[in-house]
Parts: C-alpha cells; sequence; structure tokens
DNA sequence: GCTTGATCGA
C-alpha cells in the first residue's frame, strides 16, 4: 500500500483536497476517506465528500462512490456535475437502469439537468431498450432548451435509430441548424435498422462529408439484412475514401462467410495481414468462421492456434465450425481445452458444441451437456439449446423423447425446434411422426410456420406424394411465406452466382439447363436411380417448375462444372436442407466427373468425393 | 473537469 505523503500534522480540509485534485491511486483515496471520518471534515466540508466521489469514480470503484452518494449527499442536493457523472458511470454498465433511476431522483431532488445529462441519459435509454422513457427525456430536453446542443440532438437520433424510429429520427435530424458526420451517420444507422438499406444509401449518398464509421453502419446494415454481395461490393468501394476498420473487416468477412466466398475472404485475410498491426480477437473470430463457412476448416484452424491469448469468442468460432464440419468429437475436445483454460462458455458455445455432438450422434455427451449448462455455467437452456437438443435426439433416432422434450418446454416452442424435430422425421423417413407433430401444431395455432411447411413439403416430396407437396405449397402460397424457399449459390473466380426457386432469371439460364440435361444423362448411364424429382425437362411445365424448385443446387452444380477446371473442388452453397436426391446425384457427379463437390446448407458441410459423401449420418 | 455514430458466433 503507498502511503498518503502528508504528515499526521499536516492533515486539514486544504492538504485533502489538494490531494484528492491529483486522483491518486485507490489505496490513498481509502486512506483519505479513513482521515475524513476520523477528522470529522465531512460535515463542515461537503467539497471533501464531493472530490472523494469523483475519485472513487475516477478509479472505476462505482459502488464505493454509490454508497458515499446516498448516504453523504442527500442534501443540499448534489451539483449537476456529480450527477452526470453518477450517471456516465452507470450508463457504461451493460442493462442498467441505474442511469434512468438517478436522473428521475435528480429531478426529484430539483437538479438541474445540462447539454452532458441529457447525453448520458438518453443514450442510456437507447441501450436499455426504453424507448418511452427516451420519448419523455426527449420532452424534457426540448422545454429546458438543451435540444439545440448538437451532442444531445445526435444521441436522441441516435436513441431513435436503435428503435427504428425512422421518422423520429429523421424529425430530430431536420430540426437541427447544423449537422455534423455523427447526425448523418445515426440517419443512416437509422433506416438501416428498419431494414430500409434503399433510403440509408439515399442519406449516405447525400452525407457532405464520411467517415469510416459511416461506411461501417451502411455496410453492417447490407449485412444484417442478408444482402452480402452488396455489402462486400460497398466495402471494395470504401477504399478510396478511408481505411476500413476492425467492426468494418468484422462485417466483410461475415458477409464472405454467408456468401461461402472464399477468395475474397482470403483476400480480406491478406489485408488483415498486412494492415493491421494490433491483434483483434474479433478479426480473428470473424476469419475462423469465415474459414469454416466456407469450406476450410484446416484455414480455420490455422487462424485459430496463432493466436496468443484465446478468449471465449475465439473458442466459439472454432467449435462452431468444427461442428458444422460433423467433426463433433474434436468440437467436444476443444471445448474441454477451453474449460480447462478457465474460460467460461457462453450460451453460443453451447449451442456450437451440442450442434456437434448432434452431427456425430454423440447423445450422451450432449445430453450430460444440455442437462449441466445451468448448473455449472449458469446458462439457463434458450430456444436455440431446446433445438440443438432435440435435433440431437431426432438424429439419433429418439423421435418420442424428442417430442417430449420439445412439448415440455418451458419457454413458448418456435419454429426452430418444430424444424428439427421434423427434420429428424424426414431423415427417419417417419411421415406418420410428423403428421402427428404437424397436427400437434394446428391445435397451438403457431404463428411463424413458413420454414415447418418447407420441411413438410420436402418431406413428402421426398417421398414422391406429390398430392401432398401441392397441398402444403398452396398454404404456403396463401400465408406468404414463399420467401423460405431454397436458393442455392456458388463462387466462380470472386463472383458469386445466385440459383433461386425455378430460376430463368440468370442470364446464362438456357446453357444451364442445357449442361443439367446432359448430367443427368450422363450420371443414369453410370446406374444412377432416376426417381420422381428429377429435374426432367420432358415433364409437363408446371411439374418442371415444381421439380426444380426443389433442386436450385442442380442449377449451381452444372454451372459450376461449365465455368471450372477438372481437379478444382466445386463449392455449393444452399441456404435450406440439401435434399435425398440431391445427395445421390451428387455422389454420382463426383464419381463420373472425378470432381469433389462440397455442399453447405443451413446445417453443415456434405463433401462429396468419388462417389462416396462424408456425411455418415445424413440418410 | 463530463458528451454523440459501427462489429461477430446459432
Amino acid at each position: 500500500m503507498q502511503p498518503l505523503p502528508l504528515a499526521f500534522s499536516q492533515i486539514n480540509g486544504r492538504s485533502i483536497s489538494q490531494l484528492l485534485s491529483k486522483r491518486p491511486p485507490i489505496s490513498q483515496i481509502k486512506q483519505i476517506h479513513a482521515q475524513i471520518i476520523t477528522q470529522s471534515l465531512a460535515s463542515s466540508r461537503l467539497f471533501l465528500i464531493d472530490s472523494l466521489i469523483l475519485c472513487y469514480l475516477h478509479s472505476k470503484n462505482l459502488n464505493s462512490a454509490r454508497i458515499l452518494f446516498d448516504e453523504c449527499r442527500p442534501s443540499p442536493p448534489p451539483p449537476t456535475l456529480l450527477w452526470n457523472l453518477m450517471i456516465r458511470a452507470y450508463s457504461k454498465l451493460q442493462y442498467s437502469s441505474e442511469p434512468i433511476n438517478l436522473f428521475r431522483r435528480m429531478i426529484a431532488a430539483q437538479g438541474k439537468p445540462d447539454k452532458y445529462t441529457f447525453t448520458f441519459v438518453i443514450t442510456s435509454c437507447a441501450r436499455q431498450a426504453s424507448v418511452v422513457c427516451g420519448q419523455v427525456i426527449h420532452g424534457m430536453a426540448v422545454k429546458s432548451g438543451t435540444l439545440l446542443n448538437l451532442y444531445v440532438d445526435n444521441s436522441l437520433i441516435s436513441m431513435y435509430a436503435a428503435f427504428a424510429r425512422v421518422d423520429d429520427a429523421y424529425g430530430v435530424f431536420d430540426e437541427m441548424s447544423d449537422q455534423s458526420v455523427f447526425s448523418w451517420t445515426s440517419l443512416v444507422s437509422a433506416y438501416a435498422k428498419n431494414g430500409d438499406m434503399r433510403r440509408a444509401v439515399e442519406v449516405f449518398a447525400k452525407m457532405p462529408a464520411r467517415n469510416d464509421v459511416s461506411w461501417t453502419v451502411l455496410i453492417s446494415g447490407f449485412v444484417r439484412c442478408g444482402r452480402h454481395t452488396e455489402a462486400l461490393r460497398y466495402f471494395h468501394g470504401m477504399f478510396c475514401e478511408c481505411k476500413p476498420n476492425e467492426a468494418v473487416l468484422v462485417c466483410a468477412l461475415s458477409a464472405c462467410a454467408n456468401l461461402g466466398s472464399l477468395d475474397q475472404g482470403k483476400w480480406i485475410h491478406s489485408y488483415v495481414d498486412s494492415n493491421c498491426t494490433l491483434e483483434s480477437s474479433n478479426i480473428m473470430t470473424a476469419l475462423i468462421d469465415m474459414y469454416a463457412k466456407c469450406g476450410s476448416i484446416d484455414c480455420a484452424y490455422r487462424v485459430f492456434d496463432k493466436i496468443p491469448r484465446r478468449d471465449v469468442q475465439n473458442y466459439t468460432s472454432m467449435i462452431s465450425g468444427l461442428s458444422i464440419h460433423g467433426l463433433g468429437e474434436e468440437a467436444i475436445r476443444l471445448f474441454q481445452q477451453m474449460l480447462a483454460e478457465k474460460l467460461r462458455p457462453n450460451d453460443i458455445t453451447i449451442v456450437g458444441v451440442l450442434n456437434g455432438c448432434s452431427h456425430s450422434g454423440l447423445v450422451q455427451q450432449g445430453s450430460s451437456i444440455f442437462y449441466s449448462m445451468e448448473n455449472l455455467w449458469g446458462i439457463v437452456p434458450k430456444i436455440e439449446h431446446y433445438g440443438c437438443y432435440v435435433d440431437l435426439l431426432g438424429r439419433a433416432g429418439y423421435l418420442a423423447k424428442a417430442f417430449g422434450i420439445a412439448k415440455s418446454m418451458p419457454i413458448n416452442g418456435d419454429v426452430i425446434v418444430w424444424r428439427a424435430l421434423l427434420s429428424a422425421c424426414r431423415i427417419h423417413c417417419n411421415v406418420g411422426f410428423a403428421e402427428r407433430i404437424i397436427n400437434y401444431l394446428e391445435q397451438l395455432d403457431c404463428r411463424s410456420r413458413s420454414g415447418i411447411n418447407v420441411l413438410l413439403s420436402n418431406l413428402y416430396a421426398s417421398l414422391g406424394k406429390w398430392d401432398k407437396v401441392s397441398l402444403v405449397r398452396k398454404i404456403m402460397g396463401k400465408r406468404n411465406s414463399s420467401r423460405d424457399i431454397g436458393c442455392s449459390w456458388i463462387e466462380v473466380n470472386g463472383a458469386v452466382h445466385e440459383f433461386r426457386v425455378a430460376d430463368v432469371l440468370h442470364p446464362q439460364i438456357y446453357e444451364i439447363q442445357e449442361k443439367l440435361s446432359e448430367i443427368l444423362k450422363r450420371v443414369v448411364l453410370v446406374g444412377y436411380a432416376a426417381d420422381a424429382t428429377h429435374v426432367s425437362f420432358d415433364l409437363s411445365e408446371e411439374d418442371r417448375e415444381q421439380a426444380v424448385a426443389l433442386h436450385s443446387e442442380k442449377l449451381a452444380i452444372a454451372f459450376g462444372l461449365m465455368n471450372t477446371v477438372p481437379g478444382t473442388s466445386i463449392r455449393i452453397m444452399k441456404n435450406l436442407r440439401t435434399c435425398e436426391d440431391c445427395h445421390t446425384l451428387l455422389k454420382a457427379i463426383s464419381k463420373v466427373y472425378d470432381r469433389e463437390i462440397i455442399v453447405r446448407d443451413r446445417s453443415r458441410f456434405h463433401t462429396f468425393k468419388e462417389g462416396k459423401c462424408s456425411c455418415k449420418d445424413y440418410w
């Protein structure tokens, strides 16, 4: 402990005040605090208490500051500065309602909030997700006349942006006499968070000046609403104006991961290697995720291995990556290594590791993690965990047990869990059980059933029950759930080509269909058994559309074979589960054309080589 | 003496 640089005889109000003004270390603050109490200096010199509170706040001892503030500062009311700093300290904590509580107390105690108070408390409202509070405080700011302050106005725009209240955000922006780059950026953010990218781009284009954060807001907006190609286009556009920062690199890597755009992802990796001096854990996490999702689990591992001090995020990304590659044992090994390093898993880590268990059939290990997650790490199972666990049981064939778990969930079930269960029915070709579940759901009146209908339709299709398929599709049409219908895409020479349902939009669609016919003829020659779900161009118009709609990856693979050379792998991405027929077809193609084909669907990777598929657990 | 905008993993 550092002793006080004062002799006992020198201790008085003035010397202590001087000491406190130098922001001493916490050990000295405590000694001074003790002296103030023992020498009864507090009652006559209230300013000493105020400086003491400031010192505690400065040394991040919020609790000590709060005790002093509550017990020694009831009257006369504390100065505005003290209220502000207390509010600010709490606003740094996540999910704390204290800033607003303190603000209420301040008003009750006749305190005079100023521009700083409003800035802190409005920012807290945004973080706390309390739009009503925000509106009330907005009103108070108008009344008090502080609204004409740039910082207060900006924090208001940002608050309305956080709630995607674009009209309110624009209202504040429009009333301002002078907008800064912060004001403009917050307005772009408001549109982006509201999913209105057209307006976001419009505002962005009008900005008198932009910086890296402005670009980040726009690009992250595109990533959030799944428009990854545009996100990457703007990311490249950013380079002529400013240097990309950590946040935008993370966003761009996420876009690459979602697109399966390995070439662009590698490019960003080399950019990071040569331009970023500081190791950023977030970027490492994003790189691992990108490589894993683009099919290069080895590269993901290499990035992970090079991180000197790994955190939970790094581990989580790596564990999730191994899981989607079907490397469940390895995921569990890494999870145990992480625990041995005294790192505490979060809810997403658990999702990753449970996923790994379910793809590798590790029922025992998965069950043990699921049932002990709350006790061991204080993680209350969320809907996602139930989804993983139901998936794990279902894939392993314990359909009834899985159904029981799904029904007994303490939280309201949703589409993720039921989808996992229906998916299991599909794996085990158990239509009867699936229909039982659907009947159960009909009674519950599930609102978000679009994903379920797609699965049910695919389930019927894989069994050739076309009358039922068209019935479900009709219901889907009525409920407007068509946006969940599958699409596949492929990266060729750095450009991503997308194939949607019954696609006729691709400029080369006729060549692609020709190629597909040729492929089908060749694989049939080596014994590939055709079934009813084939893309056969001899079918009627309607049937053909139906068949193509179910197998967009067939178009992607044909395009891939047209545009890549033998000896290279073909990587196809799909936003839904790959179907049984495609599995058989891709095995045949990998043999006939002697190519490695990697398909990533919503749940995992499937590698086809020499007529075999890496997924043993699939069908 | 104190202020404002952005990031990922299922």
